[in-house]
DNA sequence: TTTCAATGATTGAAAATGCAATTAAATTTG
DNA sequence: CAAATTTAATTGCATTTTCAATCATTGAAA
């Protein structure tokens, strides 16, 4: 217990803290369901309706080749299906099961009862709301630093001839 | 491109997003250096002095046996040293070899501009201050939560008879 | 329309991860 | 001080993840 856990106050590093340990928390929580937070966060976000294996990706934030094995355990667990798209036989829809919508109907308040009222705890609307406002800045930032990597230069190794 | 990607503004939902697009985009940076994000912070807090490698767990987040692997391929790639502690034979003493240190300060710089100033930029140093506090509040929320979770009742099966 | 490129999803194989032992040393307790 | 407990780090193993093919379909170009 030498070394005070707060020793680094930068925002990425904070952000990577709350984000890991709602992660964990998350994790923990789901355990008893078989699944881990990328799957509740599947599960959850096909009550918004059906959803290609594409959109599911973008939405979740879980890589695609990952994600598509994700599904076939999930498939395989029954909470949901898979079919082809028949306007675009590329596409793969997913649509929730009775037992996923159910399972999804029934731990979704309970979920955002737990995790959302604990990290917002003794944080005010206004103050949640300027904190949102500042992440959709921070995700347009990246957003634009990302297109202007593309064309040109690239990476470290550019600018310092590598290590 | 049906799916606009602002779909979900929940908090958690737009951190994950952030520390995700943080983490892309500081991985295909590292890239070169044949690290990823975890290892430029192990690189780059190492700076601050040699530590064991319980602390560095604690410092960066990695999980303790995640990180006993990564310390090894550090070690091979000739970045750090690991050494026995001689006031405390447990402990391992992490250090930067002279190389490790180079490279370190070298990009810390680079990183630093890159990705701290895309993150916040035109974001005020006030708004970022209260930013920060409400990160700080929110780890301490969840570092509630989680001792609260240690002693009684466990997860969801406790209260929705499982799924 | 035939060819070429782009898109959507899946899969193979190598690497990485996390959990649960395991080992070793220090600390506490009887 | 011996036994039991705790702490630090590593490793074995099963599972996951990732990157790079691969396959099928669609859209664009010649």
């Amino acid at each position: 217990m030498t070394v005070r856990q707060a020793e680094d106050r930068s925002i990425p590093f904070l952000m990577h803290q709350v984000v890991g340990r709602v992660e964990a928390l998350v994790n923990k929580w789901a355990r008893p369901l078989g699944l881990k937070i990328e799957g509740v966060r599947v599960l959850f976000r096909l009550l918004g309706g059906d959803r290609t294996v594409n959109q599911l990706a973008r939405l979740t934030g879980v890589e695609i080749s990952t994600l598509s094995r994700l599904l076939g355990r999930m498939s395989a667990m029954g909470l949901l299906t898979r079919r082809r798209d028949a306007a675009d036989a590329r596409s793969v829809i997913v649509s929730l099961t009775d037992t996923g919508r159910k399972m999804a109907l029934e731990h979704q308040p309970v979920y955002f009862k737990d995790y959302e009222e604990v990290l917002f705890g003794g944080i005010s609307d206004q103050q949640a709301a300027m904190f949102r406002e500042l992440l959709v800045d921070m995700i347009a930032n990246l957003e634009a630093a990302d297109e202007e990597a593309k064309p040109g230069a690239g990476a470290p190794a550019a600018r310092a001839a590598n290590a």
